[in-house]
RNA sequence: GCGCCGGUAGUCCAGUCGGUCAGGACGCCAGCCUUCCACGCUGGAGGCCCCGGUUCGAGUCCGGGUCGGCGCACCA
């Protein structure tokens, strides 16, 4: 369907629309209506289960602003913090950073202040890539992509919005370590809002300034950890790996099993185990596999922290014809690819830098089978001599002598030892190095996990999901319009319907409405208008099946179909216990036992 | 942020040259009627994106803003 057919559906039936329309609306930000937030909780719900619960993690909840330093840390202070130049012919932006970069032998100008950058472009002449044009003399303007807040009045304790929720999960590792008896592989979920002061926001809620994302930090040892792959090793992948993107007709998907892309080296193990379990999950909640894929980053395209990173993407706009044709070796014209989910091996880069940048310990202590025996050469310096015969330098001493017998222990076989501090060298008689060669008994070594993360965009997945359930077929010739999503996700699960308001039909269906709330179902009652006209109206939302009260006094009702439009005859008793296997998957429509409904 | 195009009930649209042109359809609400697939009857509520300007008079013309679509840039 088209992404306006969607984005009017969405508003009319109450899945989402613009915020704060009644005050001209706000670029990039969302209101989930009351159909969509319980689309958007199923969804998150059956991401729980899938993610989490069925893979032995836990999951966490941090908050979404955080100090500064957590983010200088991260990283994503400065490549958030862009340099940008407007020329002022063809209003072209660019990157100043960047245009010095490429035109000088000057590197990592991003650390550069901007008035200095300002003075570079003047200097050099720079021009406008795009047209030509001086750009000297022209400002240049910081343009942050996080949010900036204070922490507290005044402005000395500034904060971001969490840019993506993953550092609150990274931040709190030595405690959640320490939760995990400091035991590795573990694996932290979190889900909520993440926030990036995007410069253009487009495409409804594709793109938007505060999304939701899942995601799970799986923590690994490197050296040792392995995916349990049997659990997904059938699972096909359609995979679209960088050289075939990079070819001139880069069209052509690779379908591997999860098993295959491993053992070809085509995807690291861990990302392929996550690209398993993602398209299993992709599946139930109703991503059509024909408009699917997953591509690899190429190396360019690589994020700061990433070493190896495969995309979820899913093509949505796609007209129906397309998504009919079901040979899903090729794909299509019309529609957009987006991204749904990042499947990234972010290495040890996060819990490197916050150990580097922080107080705390980001290491695991992993414990030897056996204690090993090694030998080191160890230094005890005798400050009661250094400090009164090199004062303030002797700490620095100190260091170095130590230093120096890990790396030479053949230089303490002289009568004095040299060192150097700072380009002054001192010397100074070997005995007062308290030098000696020990044998050490290691129990273990710290290590630094790495990190395997799928990252989910949920508002995506509710656009794909959305995109992909809308359906048009005939019925009695006409046209009908509905979305066929999965019970399991469909935010309302039940109509139930008096065929018309009399002889206390109405007051029997309000009483099964009742019952089936009782039961956990989301249920809706409608005795409005003309029975048809209720049926489309679910069908419309997506309500995969309807309840119709004929008889007052019949001890049946008939249960419709929402995508096949049929109808079978189930006893009352037996409703509540029939629409939760057909909930939970126990069984489909047309394997129920139940007579069909004359019409 | 730049360029092009656009903004009229909940939704989709009509609205001429500036002058009873604010209209249609669907949807919604009330009543009636109705025994299985939205188009039975009657009645009703609801709108010119915002600010300013031109004019005797602005939905219509002009400027700015805002929101949206597309393209460029950006998307760590």
């Amino acid at each position: 369907m088209s992404s306006s057919d969607l984005v009017e559906l969405a508003k009319r039936r109450g899945y989402f629309f613009q915020s704060a329309g009644a005050y001209g609306g706000v670029s990039g930000f969302y209101t989930y209506g009351p159909q969509g937030a319980t689309l958007k909780d199923n969804i998150e719900d059956s991401w729980r289960d899938r993610f989490q619960r069925r893979e032995g993690h836990r999951e966490i909840d941090a908050p979404t602003v955080m100090p500064e330093p957590v983010f200088e840390a991260s990283g994503h202070l400065d490549t958030f913090d862009d340099m940008l130049v407007e020329c002022p012919e063809c209003g072209a932006s660019h990157r100043a950073d960047h245009l010095v970069e490429d035109n000088t032998d000057i590197e990592e100008a991003e650390s550069i202040s901007i008035p200095d950058i300002e003075d570079l472009i003047a200097d050099h002449d720079l021009q406008c890539p795009s047209c030509g044009a001086a750009l000297g003399g022209e400002p240049v303007e910081e343009f942050n992509l996080m949010f900036e807040t204070n922490i507290g009045p005044g402005s000395s304790s500034p904060g971001y919005l969490r840019p993506e929720t993953a550092q609150g999960i990274f931040v709190e590792f030595p405690q959640l370590a320490e939760y995990a008896r400091n035991q590795l592989p573990f694996g932290i979920t979190q889900i909520g809002k993440a926030y990036r002061n995007e410069i253009s926001p487009r495409k409804s809620i594709v793109r938007v300034r505060e999304f939701t994302q899942a995601e799970l930090e799986h923590f690994i040892d490197p050296t040792e950890d392995e995916p349990d792959i049997d659990r997904v090793a059938d699972v096909e992948l359609p995979l679209y790996p960088a050289e075939k993107q990079e070819e001139e007709d880069g069209t052509e998907y690779v379908h591997k099993t999860v098993q295959e892309a491993v053992d070809e080296g085509l995807v690291h193990e861990w990302v392929a185990y996550y690209l398993g379990v993602g398209k299993q999950w992709y599946e139930s909640i109703g991503v059509d596999m024909d408009r699917f894929r997953f591509r690899q980053h190429l190396s360019g395209e690589l994020a700061h922290y990433a070493a190896d990173c495969w995309d979820a993407e899913a093509e949505v706009g796609a007209a129906r014809s397309a998504a009919e044709d079901s040979s899903g070796d090729e794909p299509r014209d019309g529609g957009d690819w987006i991204e749904i989910t990042g499947y990234a091996y972010r290495s040890d880069y996060d819990l490197s830098k916050h150990d580097e940048y922080s107080d705390d310990d980001f290491t695991v202590f992993k414990q030897y089978d056996e204690p090993k025996v090694v030998e080191r050469a160890t230094v005890d310096p005798d400050m009661s001599y250094l400090g009164p015969e090199f004062g303030g330098a002797a700490g620095d001493i100190a260091d170095a002598l130590e230093e120096l017998a890990e790396r030479d222990r053949a230089a303490f076989e002289d009568d004095e030892i040299t060192v150097e501090v700072d380009g002054e060298e001192y010397t100074l008689p070997a005995e007062k190095t308290g030098f000696s060669v020990e044998e050490q008994k290691e129990t273990g070594e710290h290590v630094m996990p790495h990190v395997v993360e799928p990252s989910i965009g949920i508002d995506r997945v509710i656009y794909t999901v959305l995109d992909h359930a809308y359906e048009t077929d005939e019925v009695e010739d006409e046209t009908r319009s509905y979305l066929a999503l999965e019970p399991g996700v469909a935010p309302t699960f039940v109509g139930v319907f008096p065929l018309v308001s009399k002889d206390g039909m109405d007051d029997r269906a309000r009483e099964i409405a009742d019952d089936l709330r009782a039961e956990g179902l989301d249920v809706t009652y409608d005795d409005s208008g003309s029975i048809g006209r209720r049926y489309r109206r679910q069908d419309e939302v997506g309500t995969p099946f309807c309840v119709t009260v004929d008889d007052e006094t019949a001890e049946t009702v008939t249960l419709r179909e929402r995508d096949s439009t049929e109808q079978v005859r189930v006893p009352i008793d037996d409703l509540p216990e029939v629409l939760a296997d057909l909930r939970e998957g126990e069984v489909t429509f047309a394997e129920l036992d139940a007579p069909k409904a004359e019409q």
